[in-house]
DNA sequence: TGTACATCAGTGAACGCGCGTTCACTGATGTAC
DNA sequence: TGTACATCAGTGAACGCGCGTTCACTGATGTAC
């Protein structure tokens, strides 16, 4: 038992996370801006005044979960866009990726579906920071593809958001089908793999100068 | 002077609206779910209890929000899809009605933008509701398009969950690029623009059974 | 048109409650020697 | 290994404050005759 120094330090980081894992379980039923700092301690069995030893506001604890919440969704942004290629096998990969990650982390997802619109504007700012990064990595994924020869560094980018926002949208879906209730869930994962189907053509005929090139003008 | 009848009536529902557009402004600074009802009378001009006259609760007065705010969206929703259909012109005309929606009603939109995933149940039930019957109608009107020949319902409505989507995704931008900056208003014009468009090209080459259809498989 | 009574939007005092924040504290852990 | 002192995560009392809700009320508007 010689090397334990840090004994004190990791207690710490283990009351923080509990507090970090109490407000995530209260935020599925209400906004962060209306989470009440006694409140989280309650939870965690601490006095109020404790959460000072940790964070300076409940504010600074969202931004916090913000950082938690998008780490988790990381690796599903970054597996669902190569999927976006085309094939129906990696669309459907996909599709179960976003609902398994659904399912792995419900709270997160609702917290950031939550507040990226929400209150609280530091927490928002953070949402928005992080989710440019992400779009930023899969439209350089996206770039790699050899099926992006040709296109600008703005399309893909273009492209790229409408995945992230697509991929959010589908999260969102699947967080409110209930987990026993296959048939929903099902409803949700073919509706998602048709609206990537649809957009992986659309990304295929690009930019179809031809296709319905414009209406003569009717002056 | 004869006929002034319910002029009660009339100053009711005038302190009801008042109620209605002071909580939508402090709205904008915060969500629902923290918003007092002391708040919006004191910024009325009202004794607290008079909010008792005229809803229950704030979640009531949200719940009556929603209903005020999509149906200011609603005339939105409808233009924006009839674009959808495939022109340049038509994709354009289509995001400046969104940008202009926006301008002309902020605060419905970032009400919607925010609770739609917010902390108080029956509201968000009430954006759900509503949307889905805007989703529905988005899905007849471009059922009656003749590029939709051959397209099963489910398809249909798959489309119409895309462009609403999108289209509030569109307007959550919109909202977030401060009215002095054109720039800024432009690069999101352009954004939606060739989102619509890369969707519209999806749409004309739909279901594209031969483009890339499928790797041989590795096992 | 005038009178008597009913309705009801808005008032103001009062309540108990949980909130965020301050402060001086305690006692286990860490460190220097 | 032992001792003396420093650090600091967590405590508990206390505070002032704004909250939602109750209640009996007031006085203008509405209605019946």
């Amino acid at each position: 038992m010689s090397h334990t120094a840090g004994v004190r330090q990791a207690r710490k980081q283990r009351t923080r996370q509990a507090l970090l894992d109490a407000a995530l379980e209260l935020l599925e039923g209400q906004s962060l801006s209306s989470l009440g700092l006694r409140e989280v301690t309650r939870a965690v069995g601490l006095a109020p005044t404790a959460f000072y030893r940790h964070f300076r506001s409940v504010e600074e604890l969202g931004v916090a979960l913000v950082e938690e919440a998008l780490g988790s969704l990381h690796p599903m942004i970054r597996t669902t866009v190569s999927p976006a290629v085309g094939s129906e096998e990696r669309i459907a990969r996909a599709v179960e990726l976003i609902a398994g990650h659904v399912d792995a982390h419900p709270a997160h997802v609702r917290f950031v579906a939550r507040e990226r619109h929400g209150g609280v504007r530091p927490v928002r700012e953070a949402i928005r920071g992080q989710l440019a990064r992400f779009t930023a990595e899969v439209g350089q994924a996206l770039a790699e593809d050899p099926e992006s020869a040709g296109w600008s560094e703005d399309d893909l980018l273009m492209l790229a958001q409408l995945h992230v926002d697509q991929m959010l949208v589908t999260a969102s879906l699947f967080l409110e089908a209930p987990a026993d209730e296959p048939a929903a869930r099902e409803r949700v994962s073919r509706l998602a793999a048709r609206q990537l189907r649809l957009i992986a053509i659309g990304r295929r005929h690009w930019p179809d100068r031809d296709g319905t090139a414009g209406v003569p003008p009717a002056t």
